[in-house]
DNA sequence: CGGTCGGTTGAAACTGATCAACAAGGGTGG
DNA sequence: CCACCCTTGTTGATCAGTTTCAACCGACCG
C-alpha cells in the first residue's frame, strides 16, 4: 500500500520522500453493467481497481471525474515529508475528482477492489449544458461534501481521541443505516493506518482507543474486519464529547 | 439601510459556554468571483453588523443568503460543552448563509465592523431558475470552498504550532497579494482565541508560537494589529513542513 | 482609579506520539 | 506441507508538544 504508519508526524525524519510519483493507477476497462437513465452514464466507462492501487494522483492532470460503484475508495492529501491526511472515505454513489484547475488536488485510491465509472471532463461539461439539472445535483453533491469536510474540521481541530473514533464509528453507522442494514454492525475495510491518516491521530493511538472502547463494553471487535456498536446512541454522544 | 432585527440577534460572546441545539443546519460559505452588475444585486439589501455579532446562528431558520461587502466574518461551529472551532474568515466579495436544508449550519459572526448584502433565500433560487450561470457559479465557487477545507483538513490533522501559525500568516498573505496590496504586511483583526479556534491551537500556544517567530526573526509585530513576514517564501515554506 | 479584557509568560500536567517488542495471520518458496 | 518472512495490529515504556493553571501587564473604559 501507499503511505503507512511510519510517516507520521516526526517532523525530522521522513522515510517516503516522494510526494507524488508518477504510477498511474491500473484501470481495467469494462463494459457497462447497468446502464441508467442518467445522461453521464453514456458517456462513462466502467473500471474495476484493486486495493490500495491509485485512481488518480495528487499533481496529477484533471482529466476526468468519477464515480464509485462499487467498493470504498480514500481521498488524501499529503505534505512533503510525508504526512498523511485522509480527507473522506467514499462509498457507492460518491463523485470524487472534481478539480477546477488543471490538476487533481488529491490523489484517490482503492480501500477495497473498487468499481469507478469515469467520465471525460470535456464530456461533462457538455452533457450538464445540455442537462441543467445535473448541475443543480452536483452542486448539491458538492455542498454536502462541503458540510462533511466542515464536521471533519471540527473533529480535527477539537476532539480527543476516544471522540474521534467514535465519530468514525457514528459515521460508518449512518452509512449503514443509509443503506437499510443494520447499524449497529459495521465492517471496517479500513487499515488502522487509513483511519489513523483520517483522524489525525497515530496508529497506536487508534489500536489503544479501539480496545479501550472494547474494555469498556462499548463495541466488540467481531473477525472479518467486523466491529458491533453494543449501543450506537452511546456511541454518537461519546462522539461529541457526552 | 437599516441594519435587519435579524441580525441583531443576541450578541454572541467569543466563546459561548453554552450548549447548543440539536438542530442540524445546512450552510455553505463561499466566496464570489467578481461583485458587478448581478442580478443577485437587485434583490439585496445592505446592512452594517457590529464587531462580535452574529449575522445568523447555528441552527437558525436558514432563511437568506449573504455576501459581505466589506470586513470580515468568522464562521464557526460547536461542540455541545462549547468547544469551538472556526471553519473559515470571510472577506468581501465571499458569499455565505447559503443552506440546502433549512437552518443554519454554523454561526457567522462578524470580526469587525462588517456590512453585508442580505438576499432571501426565495428570490435567490427564482433568480437562479433565470440565470442558470449563475448556478454554474455557485458550483465553482463551493468547489474553491471545498478545495480550502480539504486543505484546512490537511493542517489540523497533520502540522505541528509553528506550521499551523506559518499557514495561516500565508493564508492572509496571499488574500493581500489578491487583493493588489504588499503581501509582507499582513492586518490581523483576528484576536488569538479567534485564531486559536481556527488552528485546533489555544490561545496560549498560539501567544508563544508568535513569540517564536518573532524572536527568530521571521516575522514583525508591529500595532493595530498588523503583522511583517520578513520573507513571505519563508514563512510559506515553514507552513509545509520545511 | 478600580475593573475588565486581551495578550504574554511561566510551571506543571496530560494526552497522544515515539520507540520498541511481540503476536497473529497470510503468502511464498523450498 | 511446512518454514519463513512480511505485514498488520496490539501492547508497554518513555518522551514531548501542547494544554492547563496561574500570574502578570498594559490598554481601555466607566
Amino acid at each position: 500500500m501507499a503511505p503507512s504508519a511510519a510517516m507520521h508526524a516526526a517532523p525530522t525524519l521522513a522515510r517516503p520522500p516522494m510526494p507524488f510519483p508518477a504510477a498511474m493507477a491500473r484501470v481495467l476497462p469494462f463494459p457497462s453493467s447497468r446502464p441508467e437513465a442518467d445522461p453521464l452514464d453514456a458517456i462513462a466507462t466502467t473500471s474495476v481497481v484493486d486495493r490500495d492501487i491509485a485512481i488518480f494522483h495528487q499533481g496529477g492532470s484533471a482529466d476526468a471525474l468519477f464515480r464509485l460503484v462499487d467498493g470504498v475508495v480514500r481521498i488524501h492529501k499529503l505534505l512533503p515529508d510525508g504526512r498523511r491526511q485522509i480527507v473522506g472515505f467514499l462509498q457507492a454513489g460518491d463523485f470524487f475528482g472534481l478539480a477546477f484547475g488543471d490538476t487533481y488536488l488529491y490523489t484517490a485510491e482503492a480501500v477495497t477492489v473498487a468499481t469507478v465509472r469515469r467520465m471525460s471532463r470535456s464530456r461533462v461539461d457538455a452533457v450538464m449544458d445540455e442537462h441543467p439539472a445535473l448541475r443543480q445535483r452536483l452542486l448539491v453533491v458538492t455542498a454536502e461534501e462541503l458540510i462533511a469536510a466542515q464536521d471533519q474540521m471540527l473533529l480535527l481541530g477539537r476532539k480527543n481521541a476516544v471522540e474521534k473514533i467514535c465519530s468514525f464509528l457514528t459515521m460508518l453507522s449512518r452509512r449503514r443505516a443509509r443503506q437499510g442494514k443494520d447499524p449497529a454492525r459495521l465492517h471496517v475495510p479500513m487499515s488502522r493506518a487509513d483511519i489513523a491518516d483520517y483522524l489525525g491521530l497515530t496508529i497506536e493511538t487508534v489500536s489503544r482507543t479501539i480496545t479501550k472502547l472494547k474494555t469498556a463494553g462499548t463495541i466488540r471487535l467481531l473477525d472479518g474486519n467486523k466491529i458491533a456498536l453494543c449501543d450506537p446512541e452511546t456511541v454518537a454522544s461519546l462522539a461529541e464529547g457526552a
